[in-house]
RNA sequence: GGGCAGAUACCGAAGCGGUUAAACGGGGCAGACUGUAAAUCUGCUAGGGUAAUCCUUACGGAGGUUCGAAUCCUUCUCUGCCCA
């Protein structure tokens, strides 16, 4: 049994920037309520990059609720595409990977896809399955569907083209592969970001090419990353990933600029659209305060994937250690090898792996950044007594226990 | 096939024979401040060396000219543009 119509648009329009055409949706809708049989909801997943983050879940998230409306997600792992490089927002051309490396990839990024992604009602499919056996016939024909210049209509292309920055054939084959999944999987409706609109209304178009029923496009925003300016991304380092601990989860949240507080929880935290308009106001009107908004923000973050006594200790310790400049409940405690239990600092903090270089150990211990047992060293070459355990405390974060042997 | 332009550190981009571990911007890190790992301000940002006008590595690759090269020459690789 499905819900009603409206219910499901309601859900469905969450969030959403496109939804194209939205006609074409009410009458899927409409007809899989008649006939009491799911949409198939598409989503391809990238393996070249299987650290998913939650920018990755504002679409997985959508998906779910296809799901819990009692739709079936189908995941396309793109093992073959993944060969090609997805060239949306690429400056450059994109590393190619062989199909064992895209493989492995793909089983990690189920794992994490499966946080979000309930496990019932979901079809996971790998695309070498049908374009590894595509010969070049089939590759002509299919390549004789699009134009140039309607591939240059594309953002990514265009701005490569006019800066001069190379652009290689294969990178034009992309969409047309990841739409000849559509046609392969007879999707009704294909999610994704909104970076990935042309290449899911290329999947739309070769469907009617090949005589499959259209599916419908939905783009969910790109997040922001946590500096507040770029898309989040792995590369950039500026993500939560899905995998991070409660604790960075937490900080991380934490260290977003207040300007994004209000659209990460909408796209991060998920919370309802009520608390999120009470809290633009009360931002703008002073009424609260953003640190207290982002705590809140943050806390529920961690309750998405780590439970709300999670959340509660992670705030906990926050609070303790960049509060209260007190430190964390846990610290490790690592053994140092050294003649008659003294060391220099400098290489301390390195054989200690707090810094990669005897020069960074220098620099942060000249700008004040290191204290010993709680009281700061500015000189780094005095000799530390680790015989008896002593607290590193290594710029904000970084804390560690260490003894000599 | 021919002509022209280009390849610089994490990224973008200056430099065009010595004072250049390489301006400037971004990013990153640290400090100050803050009810935040927000904002703002300041400093640092190749490795080694308890110092130096010290050593090593570094301006696409390989050679060469020179007391001395990111800077000049040769050649190779890669990229863009134009002509065919």
């Amino acid at each position: 049994m499905f819900p009603g119509l409206n219910e499901q648009m309601d859900v469905i329009r969450q969030g959403v920037v496109d939804l194209l055409p939205e006609n074409e949706l009410v009458h899927k809708i409409e007809k899989s309520i008649k006939q009491n049989k799911p949409l198939n909801i598409k989503l391809g997943a990238d393996p070249s990059r299987p650290d998913l983050h939650i920018g990755h879940a504002v679409v997985l998230h959508k998906m779910r609720q296809f799901q819990d409306l009692g739709h079936e997600a189908t995941l396309i792992i793109g093992d073959f595409t993944g060969m090609i490089g997805d060239p949306t927002g690429k400056s450059k051309t994109r590393p190619q990977l062989t199909l064992e490396e895209t493989k492995i990839n793909g089983q990690s990024y189920i794992e994490q896809a499966t946080i979000i992604l309930r496990a019932d009602r979901l079809i996971v499919k790998y695309n070498s399955e049908w374009l590894n056996s595509m010969n070049f016939v089939d590759v002509i024909k299919l390549a004789s569907n699009y134009t140039v210049a309607q591939m240059l209509e594309r953002d990514d292309f265009s701005n490569r083209y006019k800066s001069g920055t190379p652009i290689s054939i294969h990178e034009l084959l992309y969409p047309l592969a990841q739409g000849m999944d559509s046609v392969v999987i007879k999707s009704d409706v294909e999610l994704g970001g909104t970076d990935q609109k042309f290449n899911l209304l290329v999947g739309r178009e070769l469907q009617k090419q090949y005589g499959v029923e259209p599916q419908c496009i939905l783009t969910m925003p790109i997040l922001a990353g946590t500096d507040g300016i770029q898309k989040m991304s792995k590369s950039l380092d500026n993500y939560i990933a899905l995998t991070d601990s409660p604790k960075e989860m937490f900080g991380k949240t934490m260290s977003i600029p207040d300007n994004l507080i209000t659209l990460y929880m909408l796209h991060a935290a998920f919370m309802d659209s009520a608390k999120i308009k009470a809290t633009e106001e009360g931002l703008k009107d002073g009424s609260v305060h953003p640190r207290n908004a982002k705590v809140e923000t943050a806390m529920k973050i961690v309750e998405v994937y780590h439970g709300a006594d999670s959340a509660k200790s992670a705030f906990e310790e926050f609070e303790r250690i960049f509060v209260n400049k007190d430190i964390p409940d846990v610290i490790d405690e690592m053994v140092i090898e050294c003649d008659g239990g003294k060391i220099g600092l400098a290489d301390l903090l390195m054989t200690a792996l707090l810094t990669p270089s005897k020069k960074e150990s220098r620099r942060l211990i000249e700008q004040g950044g290191v204290t010993v047992d709680g009281e700061k060293c500015t000189d780094p070459f005095t000799h530390i007594d680790i015989s008896t355990k002593r607290l590193l405390k290594v710029g904000k974060r970084k804390f560690l226990y260490v003894i000599s042997n």
